[in-house]
DNA sequence: AGCACGCCGACT
DNA sequence: GTCGGCGTGCTC
């Protein structure tokens, strides 16, 4: 017996609304309507159509008033079981609405949405002729464009129409309602043929002039529109019977990466003794067809991508789908080219700089099993992949692999959860893994497996420690040191290049000793305190923690050392620039950053360009340290070693020792040995000693030391809730009542839930896009129980105006 | 979110 | 007297 109700969740209600209803399906659609389908239903008292996820099917429903599904969404569109269970994880975990788990998982055009579509009435009042201009205006294109959506009447009017389309509505000159944008996951165009009939009469110059293009083949309505005809000729044409037209489904083009980047391994490889056993162990462990994790940490240059394509080999080799991540930074035309000409077209790659149309192909390929392999960055996650039978996470510790927007997951997570659900394998990849996995995997949570031999081609760098103290003198504040300088010099001389790296976000206004190089930290939390300007006198700062909000004075003297040569950080990449081209007249230099790589192809181009050898420095962020490795580069600086590590962050030092490890990691190779130039000014920092030695079993231990004794992950979690409000005013009664809001409950309805409550304060940038945001900062172990406190505090603040400031939750955030 | 209902201030 | 401001509650 076919069930004949189902439980629906809309997919653009907030979580006050997110909730299931009942809808009674009407029999001619019981057959396809199932858990997981996308429909259509009316709602509200309007009864205006919205796209809901079905969650569920019931023989009765105890709604009193049930309504029907209006019908299923077409494209029809199913979330096969395993997602289903997906978007309920990821409303759980991220507190997040379905809506934004289903579109997360989905490329936009599969799914479509609504838009709010205004149209005159057909009332014409008298006195239509004296509205005030601007209401005219609006009212006049409307009676003559017909029904139009909100888009292109901002477009046209610009955002004030808002406004006025809400005094015409009021008027009930006009009315509106949300329009249903089906998915446009497959096009329909109509294709046009010769019938073959004789034209009888006369014909016009243009309609004969189609019947001779239809002669040379078929074609469709919008090739016919390309060249040059128009809908009513080949309507005169199909009303004389000369042609006929049928409805075709059109997909997008395929567009794929071509393959010829010259492959960076070849077809077959042989795999050394300590790979081949890494491959036999998790061949062995797939042996038993359950899920499994596994962390591969190899170190640098201990050939990890070999032992990953033999293991996705093996399993594409069984008839199994596989996902490869890799962090944002490293999907370069390169990377890409291992996996392209390798597996050629069974691969999609997915990630963010497709167009829409891209996307879509990727995604339907997956879902049609035509590609049994996709390559792409975090949302990749989520790919349809059929028989999934591996994930791959390259660089398991990457911060990218974190979103920051709903839902804010991370892609390890996800991946475990499906790795789970498939009986699949799990396999991270790093050479510095994240002290959360690598703790996993000691206590045997996860199979560890190391490689700990440097491949025979890779040699590492000689390493140059530069103690900049002993450079800056007052007032002479170069970023480039002696050393450095002297290299670089003569790298560039004998034709060779080198690759400087310069970190961002050493921008903030750490305050550093320059004595002895320490950064002033918070006494609690070992967090690097920020200097906070005052009412814009730049003197009369104070300190604060970003993490438990404590403000303290600047002190006069150093903590450490007792020096009163305090000083605060910061130069960009553009001084730099500017220094190297003085240092190096006649040489290139390539400023690499957010700014110049404002595209994907400009950054793929920059790179490119830069292995052409066609310049002789790049110099730039993050984005110079992952995913490629050029030939002729000897020298690798690295400007601020200790910049990242006075970031306000409890991660800093870990993301430090993973920045340092590849960057020296990375250069020299047998036949050309490299140098590592590292400026600091805290040569003696534990962190960058071990960074250059490769040491990570001895920063892991330091570390996990540290995080244990002052209760940081992974000993616990950590919740970010932001509040914000466009007036100033009402966004820090709000924090304070949330933050007594959440103490009641954990003493209350959730007792026993243990929770440490930082703030509130404000955010670092305290204003952004025209609202003030503050934050609470939450320690406590994420389980059911508190999780279901959040979801609770959730749905309690996320409606904004009269209802107050908008929350926004982040369990674990990348960067606090 | 959207929308209606309901309750108070300044206008035809 | 009513139009229209926004605070509150509901949507199967």
């Amino acid at each position: 017996m076919q069930k004949e109700y189902a439980k629906v969740r809309l997919l653009d209600a907030p979580l006050q609304a997110d909730k299931e209803y009942d809808y009674r399906i009407p029999p001619e659609w019981r057959e396809q309507i199932v858990p997981g389908s996308i429909v259509a239903v009316p709602f509200g008292m309007r009864n205006y159509k919205r796209q809901g996820l079905v969650t569920a099917l019931a023989e009765t429903s105890d709604h009193p008033h049930v309504k029907n599904v209006a019908a299923p969404v077409d494209p029809p569109t199913v979330l096969s079981e395993e997602m289903l269970g997906l978007v309920a994880y990821l409303r759980e975990h991220t507190f997040c609405t379905t809506g934004d788990a289903v579109r997360a998982m989905m490329p936009p055009r599969a799914l479509g949405g609504t838009e709010l579509c205004y149209r005159a009435t057909d009332l014409t009042p008298a006195d239509a002729g004296r509205l005030p201009e601007d209401l005219l205006d609006v009212y006049a294109f409307l009676r003559q464009a017909g029904q139009t959506g909100h888009a292109a009447l901002r477009e046209r009017f610009g955002a004030a129409v808002d406004g006025v389309l809400d005094k015409l509505c009021r008027r009930r000159l006009i009315e509106k309602e949300p329009v249903l944008k089906t998915g446009r996951g497959v096009k329909k165009d109509t294709l046009f043929r010769l019938t073959g009939e004789k034209p009888s009469g006369r014909i016009g110059e243009r309609q004969k002039a189609l019947l001779d293009l239809l002669a040379g083949g078929e074609r469709t309505a919008a090739q016919l529109r390309e060249a040059g005809f128009t809908k009513a000729q080949f309507d005169a044409l199909l009303k004389k019977g000369l042609i006929a037209g049928e409805t075709v489904e059109v997909r997008p083009g395929a567009l794929r990466p071509g393959a010829a980047f010259g492959a960076a391994l070849p077809a077959d490889f042989t795999l050394n003794e300590e790979q081949q056993a890494a491959f036999d162990a998790v061949r062995g462990l797939t042996a038993d067809g359950k899920g499994h994790g596994v962390l591969l940490y190899g170190v640098t240059g201990s050939g990890k991508t070999p032992v990953m394509l033999r293991v996705i080999d093996d399993t594409l080799s069984r008839g199994r789908g596989v996902i490869v991540l890799l962090p944002e930074i490293a999907l370069t035309p390169q990377t890409l080219s291992i996996f392209c000409s390798r597996y050629g077209d069974r691969v999609a790659v997915m990630h963010s700089g497709l167009s829409a149309a891209e996307r879509l192909d990727a995604y339907y390929r997956a879902l049609r099993g035509e590609a049994d392999i996709v390559v792409g960055t975090r949302s990749a996650v989520f790919a349809p992949v059929k028989n999934l039978g591996l994930i791959v996470m390259d660089e398991e510790q990457e911060n990218t692999y974190k979103s920051d927007q709903n839902p804010k997951y991370h892609a390890r997570d996800v991946a475990r959860y499906r790795t789970a659900a498939n009986n699949a394998l799990l396999l991270l990849c790093s050479a510095t893994p994240s002290l959360e996995s690598y703790k996993k995997a000691k206590e045997g949570r996860y199979t560890l497996l190391t490689l700990k031999h440097r491949h025979a081609g890779a040699t590492l760098p000689r390493v140059v420690v530069a103690d900049m103290r002993l450079e800056q003198g007052e007032g002479a504040l170069s970023p480039l040191g002696e050393e450095l300088k002297k290299t670089l010099v003569s790298t560039v001389d004998a034709g060779e290049q080198a690759v400087l790296f310069l970190n961002r976000r050493g921008y903030h206004h750490a305050v550093v000793c320059r004595s002895c190089g320490q950064a002033l930290t918070c006494p609690s939390c070992s967090v690097s305190l920020t200097y906070h300007t005052k009412d814009k006198e730049y003197q009369s700062g104070y300190l604060m923690c970003h993490f438990c909000g404590r403000r303290l004075p600047l002190p006069e003297k150093c903590p450490a050392c007792g020096s009163t040569h305090l000083g605060r950080m910061g130069y960009g990449t553009q001084r730099v620039e500017q220094e190297l081209s003085a240092l190096l007249p006649g040489k290139t230099v390539l400023r690499m950053d957010t700014d110049t790589t404002a595209s994907r192809a400009a950054y793929d181009e920059m790179l490119g360009a830069f292995r052409r050898h066609e310049a002789d420095v790049l110099l730039g962020t993050q984005m110079v340290t992952k995913g490629h490795d050029f030939p002729d580069v000897t020298l690798v600086g690295v400007l601020m070693a200790d910049a990242s590590l006075y970031l306000d962050d409890y991660r800093a030092a870990e993301r430090t020792f993973s920045l340092l490890t590849q960057v020296i990691g990375r250069s020299g190779r047998a036949e050309k040995p490299g140098v590592a130039v590292i400026q600091t000014n805290n040569p003696d920092h534990e962190v960058i000693g071990l960074a250059c030695r490769q040491d990570y079993e001895a920063f892991y231990e330091r570390e996990i030391r540290l995080r244990r004794s002052l209760v940081f992950p992974p000993f616990c979690d950590i919740v970010l809730l932001t509040l914000s409000h466009r007036e100033e005013a009402r966004v820090m009664p709000a924090a304070l009542k949330l933050k007594e809001v959440i103490e009641t409950l954990s003493k209350t309805e959730f007792s026993g839930v243990g929770m440490i409550l930082y703030g509130p304060f404000q955010e670092p940038v305290y204003r952004a896009e025209g609202r003030y945001r503050v934050r609470l900062v939450v320690k406590c172990a994420l389980n059911k129980q508190t999780r279901a406190l959040f979801a609770r505090v959730a749905e309690l603040y996320t409606a904004e105006d009269a209802r107050g400031p908008l929350l926004s939750l982040d369990p674990n955030p990348s960067n606090l």
